[in-house]
DNA sequence: GTCTATAAGGGGATAGAC
DNA sequence: GTCTATCCCCTTATAGAC
């Protein structure tokens, strides 16, 4: 039973963002958005130009969503260790996949200059956003200076969206849990030894 | 024009390949296949019981090619460290991503035992082979003693997979190659310093 | 073996009543 | 604003001629 907002408009994106999310752009008629949404033909086409403009307002909505979990993450306390683990140990419904890197296996979305911008915008942020991270715990003596951040971030990022596809494949979540213990543990290599809380002052005598 | 195989059967099975691969599993139609084959309907339906059928045909062999093209970068010359970089590195049509991992995204294919198969035994071998490659570098003491190599091989994996999404969002290769380089990097310091040619040897007298 | 013909249903959109 | 009716083409498959 549907049980979300009354506004029309609002079922539409939200029937659609969760179509979008199980069936992909191409696997997702309009039809099948109005009868999860419980709303007739006319409605669709009166708030939305088509099935690619409804797609739009979807994708794009899902993207903010994405940010705004993905920020809460990488802007909590802690280290810049502290805070990628956090983001890659996040609580996550692996078999699902990621609703914003499924839309980049579709032919249609990325092929679609528009559709693409939300997707496009997303993983450049989530790229920057962790590089940004990374690089304050190199100024902070928290993380090894060699590190490349940006190629880092990318790895980071990329075991993510990969994981997904390694759990669905296998239809089991285990290869998305070790791919991101393995990054993990390479990355903790990169932690600087026993850093003093104050510089120069030993813990122990 | 079609210059592929005179036999009908193969044409069928390679060209589902390709449109597999450019449009996935939903996005494939019968006709579209036929088409590129250029064979009528009725052939089709001969040769295989139906459009899963056929699919299964390409993913199988798709599978198959992707196993021996990854174990001929894996089993090369060099080190552990050498044979996972020469996999991470070899060429690849990034934006075009990956034949396999593309199935994964895909509905249809996941919530099929029979297609999904091909995709877990493909990846389930590939995380397995690479983790061989570490454990075996261990054994020879290049790499670090507390790598884990399934943990280790699992984001590598990812990380191929993962970057096909981060380009395709993109529309660029680039991030595929800041990934690759970034877990590339992290793995460099798991290599052990210096070891000599012969141990107990040192290279100089 | 390979072809064309045919069929029942769905996809995506428009028209127009209410 | 929202609904139903209608349209044309595509999808997947079957039938049967050659």
């Amino acid at each position: 039973m549907y049980s979300g907002p009354v506004n029309t408009r609002e079922r539409l994106v939200e029937s659609a963002q969760e179509l979008l999310w199980e069936r992909g752009y191409v696997g997702t008629s309009p039809k099948a958005i109005l009868e999860r949404a419980g709303v007739g033909q006319g409605s669709m086409y009166h708030h939305f130009a088509g099935k690619s403009a409804l797609a739009l307002a979807a994708i794009r909505r899902t993207a903010e969503g994405m940010r705004e979990s993905a920020e809460e993450c990488l802007s909590g306390p802690g280290t810049a260790y502290d805070r990628v683990a956090a983001y890659l140990l996040r609580e996550r419904r692996v078999l699902r996949g990621c609703p914003i890197g499924r839309m980049a296996q579709d032919r249609d979305v990325v092929h679609s200059a528009e559709l693409r911008q939300p997707l496009d915008e997303m993983f450049g942020w989530l790229r920057g956003r962790i590089a940004e991270v990374l690089t304050e715990g190199q100024r902070r003596g928290e993380l090894a200076a060699a590190l490349d951040p940006a190629a880092t971030a990318a790895a980071v990022a990329a075991v993510v969206q990969g994981g997904y596809v390694l759990a669905r494949a296998a239809d089991d979540p285990a290869p998305f849990d070790a791919a991101v213990h393995g990054v993990l543990a390479l990355l903790a290599a990169q932690v600087t030894p026993a850093p003093a809380s104050t510089p120069g002052t030993p813990a122990a005598g």
